[in-house]
DNA sequence: AAATGATCATGA
DNA sequence: TCATGATCATTT
């Protein structure tokens, strides 16, 4: 086995191979991708995600658009416990404080990453080393009527505050399924931002990150067998 | 113990 | 600086 030399030609092959991988370690995959694994996570917290692009053939770089663009699939790593929870939250996307009259959920940054996920979970108990933390089974995951009406109401209410100036009152805890943080390199990053009585200024740049209980129900919706 | 707010590496 | 990949670590 070896990591994918091309990008997947159909979402068929996307999950294939991604399914291809569940049981093998990231020491294990790392080895056969001729990468170094780290001994923790401490300065390299995006590693495992990036080894899984290498696996499945995903184009390397930042931009703001899907890792499988010709497929319109997006690929996550989802870090779980022994019985299948989520260890953390998913970040989405970057979320914009300026320029945002007019957007609507339908052309938002979040409902176009979230309209078709590749998921893998992978186990990742923090003391689990990186080495022998396993892969499981990936799934594909579009959301449903009920879960995007989720999505789309804290993605509305969240980007009215920040419309309205609120950006600075808005906490972790606003939101039933979608959250927004603090997305930055360190507490000195800044950003433009609209003030309560409409001025220009500067805060802590944001991202929305999905809450774990709506990524605990994805993986609950996605292994049910009913 | 869980969750929030803070942080790390990299590329364009 | 923004955006990708996320996990860390302090606070609750």
């Amino acid at each position: 086995m070896q990591p994918a030399s091309q990008p997947p030609q159909s979402v068929e092959q996307l999950l294939e191979r991604a399914q291809a991988l569940a049981g093998y370690s990231l020491g294990e995959l790392a080895d056969l991708a001729n990468l170094q694994t780290p001994a923790d996570f401490r300065r390299h917290k995006g590693w495992s995600g990036q080894l899984l692009e290498t696996w499945l053939g995903a184009e390397a770089g930042s931009k703001p658009e899907q890792d499988f663009p010709e497929l319109g699939v997006e690929l996550k790593t989802l870090p779980i416990d022994s019985q299948g929870k989520p260890l953390e939250t998913t970040y989405v996307c970057y979320a914009p404080l300026t320029g945002i009259a007019g957007i609507s959920w339908e052309h938002s940054n979040v409902k176009n990453k979230l309209a078709c996920v590749c998921w893998v979970p992978i186990e990742a108990c923090r003391d689990i080393p990186p080495a022998q933390r396993r892969v499981a089974s990936a799934f594909l995951w579009q959301p449903n009527a009920r879960q995007e009406q989720a999505l789309r109401q804290d993605w509305e209410e969240i980007m009215e505050m920040i419309a309205l100036g609120q950006v600075e009152n808005i906490t972790a805890r606003h939101g039933e399924v979608l959250q927004l943080r603090p997305k930055a390199a360190d507490g000195n990053a800044l950003t433009q931002a609209i003030g309560k009585d409409g001025q220009w200024i500067q805060t802590r740049p944001r991202g929305f990150y999905l809450k774990k209980n709506f990524t605990q129900a994805l993986l609950q919706h996605a292994f049910l067998d009913l």
